[in-house]
DNA sequence: AATGAATGAGGGTTCATTCAT
DNA sequence: TATGAATGAACCCTCATTCAT
């Protein structure tokens, strides 16, 4: 990649940050162009070079958070831990990962409301990578008699949803820490499979 | 109540669920009123006659569905049942309900996107209500030594997160009744707090 | 007349006073139809009854006001008096119906804004005669030899001018009384034609 | 001030005459953004680039007026003229300026009805000054001994009320011009002060 | 004689998007 | 690269008017 690629990457990165935090307190359509320009110190026009629309820079948005996500758990998955282990490493990724990018995390609810055609596609794509990488654990844990013999894409949506749910009521001035969470969620969830 | 105001009451139901459905699809800021409208076989006009604003008709929805939800919940707490069965029965109960009128349930999402000042302090005020219910069992479950002894906040958060998450997934096509994910989710759940 | 039309045309004048006072308050386009009905204690539709439409309505409360103005100066002209008198009557009058009938009075702005077509046209020919009448007295008082040489029509304009302007201003608790107004501006005014 | 902000200026001055004439013609409630657009070849739209919203527009339309009339009359107010000269010269500086720009002033009227809060007070303010700097030239014709001893507030309010007048009846293609009318009104309104 | 309900045309305003500079 | 200016489609909402009852 060239110098000036790399430019042009890094300033993108720099606006998607950005852009996910207003995005992601105003909602979608809540949110304006201006809005987000302004935040930049850009101009609304300006913002136009580096994404074709509004709909493809919140997708560049929503794609940074899924990668870094799956980038994590597949990590998990390759390492030599029990399945235990790594569904209890999985739960706290995703929640720390969940807390300390708040507002980029809560991009990626919805996204039948504001995606279509080849956008939303992608995005669904990506979002079923990232529980299948779950469902690849927990099977493993029953494969391995560590796990109850549970409905596994059941529990998956069960364990999801009370991990995305974090999102509605976490704040960093809020009563627990990350770690309090953490710790609390892991353990609570891992008593539904541990034998 | 006169014959009149109830034709009218009946009137604003039927907007109501109408309403729901389409804003659930769309999402608040995606469904105009003329979508709504149309549905009903209306004009956009004659909503006005019946709700002051958007605002309003968003609002109304929601109260609808949280007031049928904290009836139910309050009929669980004051039965004779254990705190096993009644924390089973919410869940049970909630699942039940979010799955059969999914369409009005997923309208309490994200309400500090759509409601400003008064409307939002009442929905806030509402929910407020409806998770007290639910601390309750708990704290009572472990008062009376069925339940472990766990954080009532978190696990109350967990729980309801991964109900309101059913949303996201549920589809009366999908692959799992509504009976097998409230066996499953209350089985699941519960193995949390039994001792 | 028969009873039942008598009955109407109360009725009607009934509503006639009421609407008045909130057009002129809010002004033509400012004023709905449902403010003026709620002033009455009816409801939109109602109104229909008695009147055509919005323009119809407003004209009646017009025509009703420019007829008593109408009225009031066909006496005083055909009365018995020297032309300074006549003039000065006919100041006073007008000062004392102005703000009297304030609110009704100051209908009759800008007709061109509010009415078109056959509306217009009567509403311009009974302002027309009204002004007729002044100069019938001020060139009375030319021949007489009572007032200076003046151009009748400038003048009529300036007092006519300065009487309705008193609609802007006048407001019965403010620092001058009717008398004290009518009294300053006949004398003011009739400094101009005096020899 | 930079070349830019120049532009913008002269882009907004150049609407703000437009939105004038039809303003004026059509009334504040009559008059739409549209037709204020299309005459300026713009689109709706547009001009809300410039201006805020309606009563913004129409706002400043009247303050553009109301600072030319001001600063018309402080001129004349320090100049070393007598209190008669000072006041035909103020009397005909209005008159100009109301029949040049006949459209533009005639927004000045019934700003109760068109404006609200902030915006009101300010147009409120702006015109008692106005109103003061006549009431000055009157009070120091009295003093001088130049004036007859008066009712200042009355007298005042009768002269604006005559000059005001004339935007509702003339005409550049009427009967008389601009300056036989300035002289009349000058000449006329004077021999009510003149002793 | 009155009204409840519905309508639809139109108004003000917002905003994603474009494009010349 | 960046932006100022313009656009136009769409949205929420209002309101005069109608009509069955």
């Amino acid at each position: 990649m060239s110098l000036r690629k790399k430019k042009i990457e890094k300033k993108k990165e720099e606006i998607l940050r950005s852009a996910a935090e207003v995005l992601s307190e105003k909602g979608y359509h809540g949110a304006t162009m201006e809005d987000i320009a302004t935040k930049l110190l850009m101009t609304k026009g300006s913002m136009y070079y580096y994404f074709k629309n509004k709909e493809d820079l919140y997708y560049q948005c929503h794609k940074m958070m899924i990668d870094k996500s799956n980038e994590k758990i597949e990590e998990i998955i390759n390492s030599n831990k029990s399945a235990i282990e790594k569904l209890s490493s999985a739960i706290v990724s995703h929640i720390q990962l969940a807390t300390t990018e708040k507002t980029m995390f809560s991009l990626m609810d919805k996204p039948e409301q504001k995606f279509s055609g080849e956008y939303l596609a992608d995005i669904l794509q990506q979002r079923s990578d990232y529980e299948k990488y779950f469902d690849k654990i927990i099977n493993e844990g029953i494969e391995t008699g560590e796990f109850d013999n549970v409905d596994v894409k059941l529990l998956r949506l069960l364990i999801l949803g009370s991990l995305n749910w974090i999102l509605e009521w976490y704040s960093p001035e809020g009563g627990k820490t990350q770690d309090e969470i953490s710790e609390a969620f892991s353990d609570y969830l891992l008593r539904i499979v541990k034998k």
